[in-house]
DNA sequence: CTCGGGACCTAAACCGGTTTAGTCGTGAGG
DNA sequence: CCTCACGACTAAACCGGTTTAGGTCCCGAG
């Protein structure tokens, strides 16, 4: 048997169609009476309203986007969307929504230019934001709703996220406390607003801790781009005694590098990461890195959304910061000769 | 300016709308002199069909779903999504379907049932297929077509993917070559179908090797389960000089463990992993793992679902097998003293 | 000259909802 | 007693396409 359809329904319940609706999304108008009655038909029938159908007349998609703007190399590495993901769905799918999920390798002006055209989503997720990205004022001309997830540092756009800031900075205190003075960076890509927003919160803890300034090396994120900077590190002529890495990635990369040369870690280096990937706590010696909860920040991120989408007032989020998780991989700064 | 619609077309052009829609999909009936002057219409107003109201007309939602099934802490590991969908992603776009997004954590029979029952997708992927799974005959059920995707080994149900086997083959008899004759498996769960294939595919090659039947230790693909079935294989009577992981976050954090006991690999003990993550080539000591090209076996995946949806003959795939790298965590066999 | 039959195109129904305009009956107010 | 307002509901338009059932017009054959 086919999906009965509001028809079904309505002449089954022996009113018009017009007054299924109006029952359905409870709007005013409706005997009391005849309101459950048809409450009742329809469950007895087993109808739901037909996304479809519904999409086309209030000239909604129901649908939000994600755009993947990573090359799948990257993509394929990082620990953030799944998680994040998951966040999400839980709101959208109890609020009627689907998700959309979209990978545009280079030129994904054309991406979102086309979810906005063909209006199969009512809002979209921007994420790993540029500096000076062009997505925003894109996504605003296109009067597409749009949710950039992200830590909001120095951003005239207003971003949802956790601050990745108080993590690194935790991070660099830690390794001060346990008496390093040569605590080296190795960032993200400057392009990139959490490449810079931690490698901004690294050297900021530095000064705050009277330190000079720490040397630092721009990298990808990459595990091979990890352990090239982490190469140039230890072949300087001082080298750090700690290095602070942008994401776990590069910090495992660094950290069987230096294990190759025969260096000692946390005996002669000390390294921390950054996303608390699953097998982190499981290297030898376990990483110290900095944790945040992903999936609470995607359940922020869907609410803002939809809040924006339906025109409602934002409401405030209020998501735990990040944290520093201290294992093995970090100790007392060795002794200089 | 709003979104130009059909009839704004058809008026501009100087027809009737039914002639701009025979336009557009180029059917039979046209003067090909009204044709070329309909779609230049069409493209100077900057016009394409709305999704939406073609998905209520041709009664289909232009989009197919990818239901995660697992919990988030395992999807966040894992290294085949984000490739796969990548792949999905190059062929759905192109051929103008979206991919629905679902994370179904327990119960995810309703999932599908929603799906199928809102008319969000025209068709499903269903992926980490249990053993006696009940989800093809539930998607028979439902009338909703499917690709199951995942080694084909000992499956009524068809399925699309590359076969884990010669892999897993592969690098038992790469460690056979090496001298091994203890080569123990750490497996995924058994209940899941590539958890069994790989542990199948193992044991065979043992026989084939004319080595006694292994040990295998069940562990639940994480890396927690992998350090502890690791612990047990070391604390065996007689442990193996080699160990077979049926993933790399398996493998790596058993190889961790290892080393933190003080035992050397390859030295005293190779260890093998299965998905070549990122990082597996930048471990100390890098991980002789195997390789398949996820992202051909996503474009495979999505072809062959179009295909289902439209009803057209399913058209022969042909994934690179799963191949195996040798890198420094095996080496040859201890002398046994 | 008439009739049959394509070729080409239009009008209208349809998909399954939402929404607006309007109808009907009833009770209160004048 | 008549009107008016209001509550409760229906009919119909609408969203933007696809598709089917005609309707012209022109041509060639009988």
């Amino acid at each position: 048997m086919a999906r009965p359809t509001i028809n079904d329904v309505a002449t089954a319940a022996g009113v018009s169609k017009g007054a299924v609706s109006f029952a359905l999304n409870d709007r005013p108008g409706l005997a009391p009476g005849t309101r459950a009655r048809i409450l009742e038909v329809a469950e007895q029938l087993g109808w739901t309203p037909s996304p479809r159908a519904r999409a086309l007349s209030v000239s909604k998609a129901l649908a939000v986007g994600l755009v993947v703007a990573r090359p799948p190399e990257v993509f394929r590495a990082d620990a953030f969307f799944p998680a994040f993901i998951s966040g999400l769905e839980v709101v959208l799918s109890e609020r009627g929504h689907a998700l959309l999920l979209m990978v545009a390798e280079h030129d994904d002006a054309a991406t979102y230019r086309r979810l906005a055209k063909e209006g199969r989503v009512d809002g979209v997720l921007v994420t790993d934001l540029q500096v000076d990205d062009p997505r925003p004022a894109l996504l605003a001309e296109l009067g597409l709703p749009a949710v950039v997830v992200g830590p909001s540092v120095g951003q005239e756009v207003p971003t949802l996220g956790v601050d990745d800031g108080p993590g690194v900075r935790a991070a660099v205190e830690h390794l001060v406390s346990l008496g390093h003075r040569h605590i080296a960076h190795v960032s993200g890509p400057q392009t990139m607003v959490h490449g810079r927003s931690r490698r901004t919160a690294w050297a900021e803890a530095l000064r705050e801790a009277g330190l000079p300034e720490g040397v630092c090396v721009e990298a990808d994120f990459s595990a091979e781009s990890g352990a090239a900077a982490t190469r140039a590190l230890l072949d300087l002529a001082e080298p750090p005694t700690a290095i602070v890495y942008a994401n776990d990635l590069m910090a495992m990369a660094g950290l069987s590098l230096a294990v190759a040369r025969g260096i000692s870690v946390p005996g002669d280096l000390s390294v921390t990461g950054y996303d608390d990937t699953e097998i982190a706590a499981h290297l030898q010696p376990s990483l110290t890195t900095v944790t945040t909860d992903v999936v609470a920040w995607g359940r922020a991120a869907a609410t803002r959304l939809l809040e924006m989408v339906d025109g409602r007032e934002p409401s405030p989020v209020d998501l735990p910061p990040a944290r520093l998780v201290v294992r093995a991989s970090t100790g007392p700064a060795p002794r200089r000769p």
